[in-house]
DNA sequence: AATGAATGAGGATTCATTCAT
DNA sequence: GATGAATGAATCCTCATTCAT
């Protein structure tokens, strides 16, 4: 029974479908077919309402990072101060959230998908410059000059740790407080 | 004209053919048959040398892991005291091979394939460990009972930066010394 | 032009086209792809309806005992008497669709399958049983306590004289007329 | 190394692997390499020797038969007049040889064979000649004119029977006793 | 709005067979 | 005599996508 207004009922569905089923196989090979009977409907109707299976998992790879930048916005809510924003970023970036299987599947998988996919590409850059924008505000006040080159560091590092924690035994709240570390040490030797 | 001895011949061909298509495709959408036909033969042979696609992958990718690996030891051979062994390790890790667009490709679909395929997360878990412990020996005289978490941080610290620089504008030399910096100030601190 | 409930139409025709398929073959080594188009649709269909070829064989097997078992029915309905029971049932065992090409092959090649395919091997099963409790519903009557015996061998007779009209130059008329002959013969010396 | 006289070694071993690998797989698909290496050498000479697959096969329906045969010619050897030659033959055809699983395995596959593939139908059709013959020797003198006909039965209950035991429960000795019992019947009958 | 029907294209894999050595 | 090398052809099966209903 067709109802009006289910376009946005669906696609939201199809992306919650994708992102599991991605995280449940473990990797891109996942059928529309799959993602359709997982969201309760036919593949057909998935492709009318995304156009192709692309698009699917490029809204799917939006739907990640809105959230992602949806915790980091939180966390900056209730932090006062320079360096307690930077430590809400680091946090939010280790949130349990991120390590949910499907999460760290799409992820990594968004970012084989950028090297080939121009949108994905695009989604890539600009969650990129947003984090590096975050951590350049909390650090301009520290570090006055050396600023820049920090916040490229930190962003790489913040990266590079969630990789680790992801393919490996780490645990976030192990990773964040290795990073929180770190950033501590930077911060030090800028005196 | 078959002639006697052809088998590591024809592996090593395919193993380079499948790094270079993956690195043209940018993904492991890559057939059998394409990867045989760039190292020159049929896709039957392939299956015979290999037995399958999988361990066609695995293959390559324990020849790029291999190569990864020469290049840390070359570098260290070179290398004389603890910390120049330190700025060897980061440098051989940022060397222009390992951005060839075919071996970025390789590395971003070995860290989906290691989610999925046993084979590949054991590859993955062996390189870590290497990197880890070859850090380690560096870090022990320099930072003594902090070199352990120090050399976690240094190692997520290469992986995001490669990755940034891989996905990026931002080329090796850069990314190298830009860790380096790191590197430096993290050992300041220790003072 | 899809229309709806092709489903039982198409795996009807499926089901024919495998038996004549193997029919023309005279052998199970027929492809989907003859099958599918012989019955006038694309092989991916065909395993989208039955899953794959085994389950294809099987229903077209099904369908073979099927009938078979609806011949003997038939001809139980109009006989009266255990004695003109034995006959219809011999009679029906040796009707000339039993002797189609296509329904030889299916047979021989249902003999083979038995003897790897658990499914095959258990509609295999189902068909004797039926053949001697029908046979034995005749045979008490007339042959009291021996009758389980005969059953067995009257049963026997009628598979080795289908097979030896199946590959020979026999008919089946004839074949039937020598096995009615044996059964006479039996009986009487049970007197 | 390749010695003189090996060709007659190498057949041997080829048909033997034949039988033994059809009887592992309860099929025909059982592929030249399978064989090959069973009988321990590569596919290519097994070419050479044979021309071919179907040459393999038919070898191999040769050497069942030929072992049929002797059995047959055993068992009559030691057999003296009518009667105990009649009995001598339905004995011998259900030797615990016959129903070997590969052994079935061969005899099922070279009725189908034996619809497709013309030599297999000639082997067929002397294997049948010579068991009738040697069946109406025996019955000759017992029943007359209508031996013809009835040694015409007895070999299809002697098939039908073989093949009752071999896809079902039945061991052989209990078929022989029955056909043995029906063999009496047939010839009281003929008082 | 929604779907069952349908397919073309392609993909991994297998195999009988040939050939140079 | 014997084999490793090599392949073309075929096979089963999958899947994104389209279309009539």
């Amino acid at each position: 029974m067709p109802r009006l207004g289910m376009e946005p009922i669906r696609r939201e569905a199809l992306i919650k479908a994708t992102i599991d089923e991605i995280g449940a196989a473990g990797s891109l090979d996942v059928t529309v077919s799959q993602i359709a009977r997982r969201a309760g409907m036919s593949s057909a109707l998935a492709h009318h309402y995304f156009g192709g299976k692309e698009q699917i998992f490029l809204a799917a790879m939006r739907h990640i990072l809105s959230q992602y930048g949806a915790g980091i916005r939180g966390a900056l809510a209730g932090a006062e101060g320079p360096r307690e924003r930077l430590e809400a970023i680091v946090r939010a970036s280790f949130e349990a959230g991120h390590f949910r299987p499907e999460v760290i599947g799409a992820w990594l998988n968004f970012y084989v998908l950028a090297r080939s996919l121009p949108g994905a590409a695009r989604l890539l850059r600009i969650y990129r410059a947003r984090l590096r924008s975050n951590l350049l505000a909390g650090l301009r006040p520290l570090a006055g000059a050396r600023a820049p080159r920090l916040a490229e560091s930190l962003a790489a590092l913040i990266d590079g740790a969630w990789l680790h924690a992801a393919l490996g035994p780490v645990d976030g709240q192990e990773a964040a407080a290795r990073v929180l570390e770190c950033l501590e040490t930077m911060l030090e030797g800028q005196g």
